[in-house]
DNA sequence: GATGAATGAGTGTTCATTCAT
DNA sequence: AATGAATGAACACTCATTCAT
């Protein structure tokens, strides 16, 4: 079944606190929650515990997120405006860098965003149907990294670039994914080995097309 | 009634049905299970939905599976032997084949094994730390890509195989999951672009070792 | 929804209510949770039955209570409490009551203790490996006897008056047993009998060694 | 609750297996039953436990025993039977037998009585409610200890001899308590003192009304 | 605005009992 | 007669959400 239990407060968005006090809890709550639901993922998340971890109540997380979507929603909002920023970065840099320093950039980009990457990925791996946003933030991040091919590449078509973007999307959420588990099962060279294999595919995509 | 209502049956394996109608029964129970995790994901996914989906009352499920953890570990062995005997065949040409074959006969691999296939991903994305058999199951696919890889180019050092191996795996994942959600959100062009990185990749790695 | 859902809470102690309507409603569970107990013993007791009599919600015991095992731990040690009181008042009167008198108001004690002995008898019979906070109920209150039978005589040997506690207490328990299904089976002289049998044995172990 | 969760099966006696197979069937049930109530309590003894146990299937238990309840019955009139037959021994000697020697014959005869002895007294702690055999057994018991009484002291009342039984019913348990908690928790020395204070009782009731 | 108590449907699991083969 | 599968109500426990103070 879904999250949904009971008489679930419909009402969309978070409150904006007005007052610093308040900002303060939002986002010591929101730290919590990141927190959490990185350890736990999403469904086993319990308002109760990221409540409890930020030294809240559980009357209080909800005064500013009416319910746990909410909540999601705008930890996958706040990850989506650091992201945007470091993508930012990334374009602004984009024809100055080789094409394997591009490609090591993007595939190592989840991994240094720290903070709460490891939420984010769990959020995005719960079932997708729970929200518009999630899909938004996953075309936003596509867009951006298309953009960022073009960037480099200007010859590219809008829609190769796109294709692209899934695939070095994907590729990012696997480092991630690797040095998460790092020194636990997964043999050590194979994150030597993805960023080769991110670097042989990028070259091959973006060098002849460059002018 | 008594206390042990709430200690679960940790005896670990599931009960092997003696008479055809628990074997139909069975049969059918794996079915809906897979269907319903696939559909919702493990944690989401009730004993009683699986039950219901199944024609069956939850007493029988619980017969057969004494808790989800084993029912969970169950879909995973049946998988495996399937998957076992898909790579088998891949193992047995791996020497006739030219290495874009190899490549896409690897990232199609999961893809073309129809069934269960989604439940198990679901499963496999789960917290690993859950069941000893899961990380089990992903050690042997990742031995067995290895072996491939190396009968195709026998010149690798084993560890070099295992690293190249989780990183076809993941790719192996990736195109599951492009292929499952096509239509839905991704460019067309993704699996495409999939398909080159993958033989881009293992022809850097394997050719050059070739005999 | 998650898995953590088969596994109880372990948190150890019963949650202090921090609001007056809340230590109402512990007060009422505890009432509530004896007295069922005392009908149907502790495993036949059911947390709904308990919740339901209190005329809680479930998740209101559960509440303060995060499981049964701790439901019971507070009975007993409120009772627990009882009874060291009026043990202190036995033995603040040790030396001044005669052998017989001291006999009585021994055997008689259970029995004049109301509230929900009969629920904490009902506890101390189910399988006592469950808590040790069961056990040390048993120790303390066979301490405290021994050490009323060392007062009273005060040459007596520390481990012999543990042994004579130890029959004491039994003879406690008979007498409430007695008392509880009076009427319903039980020939009415058995506490006479008892009475006498207690006075007897503790004349013949104390007064040889009275000062 | 109580234990007669669904359809139960009124029809009130243990089938009498004709062949010698049953027999042995039956008794193996019974023993596997014994072993397990005496472990576990009766409500916390399951049904396929037992059949387990007695290397059987639910089914049979089933046959013989049309439910828990005649399953319980029977293991007491078993019991009873085996009771019945040791109590006429004591009976026998009563009349030379010194008074403490009676008073440790009485104390020890659940001790000596090995078996299923605790299960027996786990099937009479378990709700009276449950069974009229049960308060006839104990009844019995009563009856046989006052006429064992009577006859040592022929000048008893029956009124008495019947209170001074249930004193000395309660020690016996007492007893048969002591020494299966043996070494786990309680002075060594209780049983010792337990035998004396029923020497002692005894002693003053039936020696001065000896002829 | 903060606190923490209340609500109750939902979840995994058990087990006495029945019944088809 | 024996086997083992089927049934389903009951149980301990959880948690998102609401509300009174």
């Amino acid at each position: 079944m879904d999250s949904n239990r009971s008489r679930p407060n419909r009402q969309r968005s978070a409150l904006e606190p007005q007052r610093s006090r308040g900002k303060l809890r939002v986002a010591s709550l929101m730290e919590a929650a990141a927190a959490v639901i990185a350890e736990r993922g999403f469904e086993s998340a319990t308002m109760a515990e990221i409540a409890a971890r930020a030294g809240s109540q559980i009357g209080s997380l909800y005064r500013f997120f009416p319910n746990k979507e909410v909540l999601a929603d705008a930890l996958i909002q706040r990850y989506g405006e650091l992201i945007n920023e470091a993508f930012g970065k990334i374009e602004g840099r984009a024809t100055v860098l080789s094409v394997y320093e591009l490609a090591d950039s993007l595939v190592d980009f989840l991994v240094e965003l720290h903070g709460e990457s490891r939420a984010i990925i769990a959020l995005m791996e719960a079932r997708s149907e729970w929200s518009i946003k999630r899909a938004a933030f996953r075309n936003a991040a596509l867009h951006r990294i298309a953009q960022i091919l073009m960037r480099c590449s200007p010859l590219l078509r809008p829609e190769t670039a796109e294709a692209i973007a899934v695939i070095v999307l994907h590729n990012m959420k696997t480092m991630k994914a690797l040095t998460l588990e790092q020194g636990i099962a997964t043999s050590p060279g194979a994150t030597t080995e993805l960023r080769e294999m991110n670097r042989l595919y990028l070259a091959s995509k973006l060098s002849e097309k460059r002018p």
